[in-house]
DNA sequence: CGGATCTGTAGACACTGTCTACCGGTGTGG
DNA sequence: CCACACCGGTAGACAGTGTCTACAGATCCG
């Protein structure tokens, strides 16, 4: 994952990996070029600006995130489970890869807005396709063959399948942000951080979003 | 709220200004000093390191974020009704004070940890006191009269207030993250930025939470 | 073979946060 | 009353950053 062939894609493994280890505090523009071995002056070459090789980097992140939703979703056929699997993927993601998940976030040092320069999506838009999946798993989820469909209940005044999933992966991204800042840790007590995903109060709440934006799993 | 008296509290001062007209790039130790006219070096007497001076800045928006919340729920008695102006108030001040509080969640800019120095209760313990407000108005609203309790549907795996709250909370956090990073906006379709808070997708999108963790508002 | 274009180097510039030496005031003790 | 120490702020140095520009080496094409 270091030798790629041209230095534009081997600066982009190399800050990958540097955001991976260290963190975004190590993402300069220099100490890339550093670990990549050549001079501070090579990524000007290719990357306009510095927040120019930083989004090509964060954009690794989402066609990561991307690809693991597809490999976790695969398997899985009711359209509940799949958006489960989604939930669950998204915040470990969001806590294995701590600094890419920050960067991905941080449109201050990306460039997020339409002015951007040339090839690829616009970064922003990134988060698109993963919205539009969400929102058609809830409106699958809605039409099930109504086995057990509490109409009388929710249905009453359930908001569109859009702000349903806009509400949803809010609350996901909201977890994954608040969790990893440890407010959520230290108000529910947990023993503190690992590296390793604190465990089952994460696991308990984001099962507790998914119950509560789509109704609790049929038993 | 320029003139305090010591300098100390000045440098605040001028750093709240500051971040919140021209957001938290314009927020160098070099430059806070600039505008309350004193040498790049002064600060130092006052606060260790860069850091600390942004931490305290950090402080004075959450005291301010805590007296929005008693404000907007002093007239209000149920319970309920007190969850909704809290989840209101915390979005738009999200939004309304952008720069602020993207300063209050920027670990990486604040000495969050138990190593800080002196005075002031630690930083992320900020957050405490609201979280368990959230916790006991939950808790209050499940011990109501009963009047309209859909026991059957709801308290069966009802999860424990404290998971409720901090799933709540997350909700809000996340709403108030992703608005401002324009996700929700162009994912929900709506005609982009003001400076205004963007109006009625915002708030729908907030009841929803509402009635999703806590059940829907009684008719 | 010779010139043009691509690719990377190296130095300058303005700027940052931190550190240290310095200095004018104020207050206090002998 | 004077000397001394201390407090609060200044100013310069230092290493580091991102950006810009001039330059060198290779490569390729006519």
């Amino acid at each position: 994952m270091a030798q790629e062939d041209s230095l534009r894609e081997r600066l982009i493994g190399v800050g990958v990996d540097v955001v991976m280890t260290d963190g975004i505090a190590a993402l300069g523009l220099r100490e890339i070029a550093r670990r990549a071995g050549v001079s501070h002056g090579a990524p000007r070459r290719y990357f306009a600006t510095h927040h120019a090789l930083l989004s090509a980097i964060a954009q690794r992140g989402f066609a990561d995130l991307r690809a693991r939703f597809e490999a976790a979703t695969a398997a899985v056929t009711s359209p509940r489970d799949r958006l489960a699997a989604l939930a669950h993927t998204y915040v470990r993601y969001a806590l294995e890869h701590r600094g890419m998940f920050e960067l991905m976030f941080r449109h201050d040092l990306l460039d997020s807005g339409p002015h951007t320069s040339a090839h690829g999506p616009r970064l922003r838009e990134s988060t698109l396709p993963l919205f539009e999946t969400i929102v058609a798993l809830i409106a699958e989820c809605r039409t099930e063959p109504a086995g057990r469909r509490r109409d009388d209940v929710r249905s009453s005044a359930e908001p569109p399948p859009a702000v349903t999933a806009a509400a949803l992966w809010s609350n996901l991204h909201g977890i994954a942000q608040l969790w990893a800042w440890d407010s959520l840790r230290l108000a529910l007590g947990t023993p503190s951080a690992g590296p390793a995903p604190g465990g089952d109060h994460l696991e308990l709440l984001v099962t507790a979003a998914l119950d509560a934006h789509l109704g609790p799993a049929r038993a």
